[in-house]
DNA sequence: AAGACGAAAGTGGTTGA
DNA sequence: TCAACAACTTTCGTCTT
């Protein structure tokens, strides 16, 4: 997984832009190139453009600084000595203002509100630190970049979580999320996509596999169960059963299946509540499951030891 | 009576003209 | 921008245990 920074090492700030046109994550407050190479345009990005987007990502007045600074920065040789130094006063007027500015302004209150609502999930979700940490940046950078706007402060707090957990291949599903901050589910889905693409932020599709300890825990299923679903989904991702499909459906019928030949039989609906998909869901998987990789075989071999 | 199964109709999101 | 489309859900009737 790629390691992301959270504060500029050279002046503290957290308030760092991810530059697309560039793949390079730039400082805005003291214009820092902090890491080259971050970008990886995953599977799931893509370029919507409108004119909303336009605006906020080429010229918006982030950017401008940020460009600005770098200019100036690298002009060393030109102007000499005198330059730089005015140079650097001027980003110093810069931040101090922006700072001012900021304290004065309701961002900040704003933040506080957000992150407490956000300590609030985490912690009935049982989520690490790490997680809550990186759902602190994404809102921080949404709400920088003014993202908030139009939605409520509670959805956007649930969306930049989500996109933590995925991150940090932990995921939750979106009933979680929503049961666990009120949040309609669609509500969370769409910020959630809005910010990630507008942020730029890479995720992956998440992997059924992450899906099965958490599950199988839930479901009070043995270890064995749990190693011998993990087989299965493997086996289902040769097979190309997995693309297209929703991981958490995959992921379950994967756990039913493995219960059944381990003689810890769940039934549909038990998986199915859990997983926060339906028992039609669960049999599509499984029918395709049964159909593709020769499990039959498995299942009536228990069944005979059984008898 | 409960669980499994499958058909049919509906929903929300993606995609390509 | 809109219609086709795939995945998933809801609902419901039927079969099996």
């Amino acid at each position: 997984m790629t390691t992301y920074i959270k504060k500029c090492p050279e002046c503290g700030s957290i308030n760092l832009i991810l530059h697309k046109d560039r793949g390079e994550v730039v400082c805005k407050d003291c214009g820092l190139v902090i890491e080259e190479k971050i970008i990886d345009f995953g599977q799931e990005w893509r370029e919507f453009e409108d004119d909303k987007d336009n605006k906020k990502r080429r010229t918006g007045a982030p950017m401008t600084y940020t460009k600005f600074d770098r200019g100036l920065g690298t002009d060393v040789g030109k102007k000499g000595d005198v330059y730089q130094l005015r140079s650097k006063e001027r980003n110093k007027y810069f931040r101090l203002r922006k700072w001012q500015h900021r304290v004065s302004t309701a961002i900040e209150r704003n933040l506080k509100l957000a992150l407490a609502e956000l300590k609030r999930v985490t912690s009935y979700l049982k989520l690490p630190n790490s997680v809550e940490e990186e759902a602190a940046r994404i809102y921080t950078m949404a709400v920088q970049r003014g993202l908030v706007r139009g939605r409520s402060m509670e959805s956007v707090v649930a969306g930049a979580l989500y996109a933590a957990c995925r991150r940090y291949e932990i995921p939750r599903t979106l009933d979680e999320l929503s049961e666990a901050s009120g949040i309609d589910k669609k509500e969370i889905g769409r910020t959630y996509r809005f910010i990630t693409r507008e942020l730029g932020i890479r995720i992956l599709p998440s992997n059924p596999v992450d899906f099965i300890p958490r599950f199988a825990s839930a479901l009070k299923l043995s270890a064995e169960t749990q190693s011998k679903a993990v087989e299965i989904l493997e086996k289902a991702q040769k097979a190309e059963l997995t693309s297209g499909r929703g991981p958490s459906g995959i992921a379950s019928a994967s756990l039913y299946v493995a219960a059944l030949i381990n003689n810890e039989k769940r039934t549909q609906r038990e998986v199915a509540d859990i997983a926060g998909v339906t028992e039609v869901t669960i049999r599509n998987r499984y029918k395709e499951l049964l159909k593709e990789l020769d499990l039959d075989k498995e299942i009536k071999k228990k069944l005979l030891e059984a008898s």
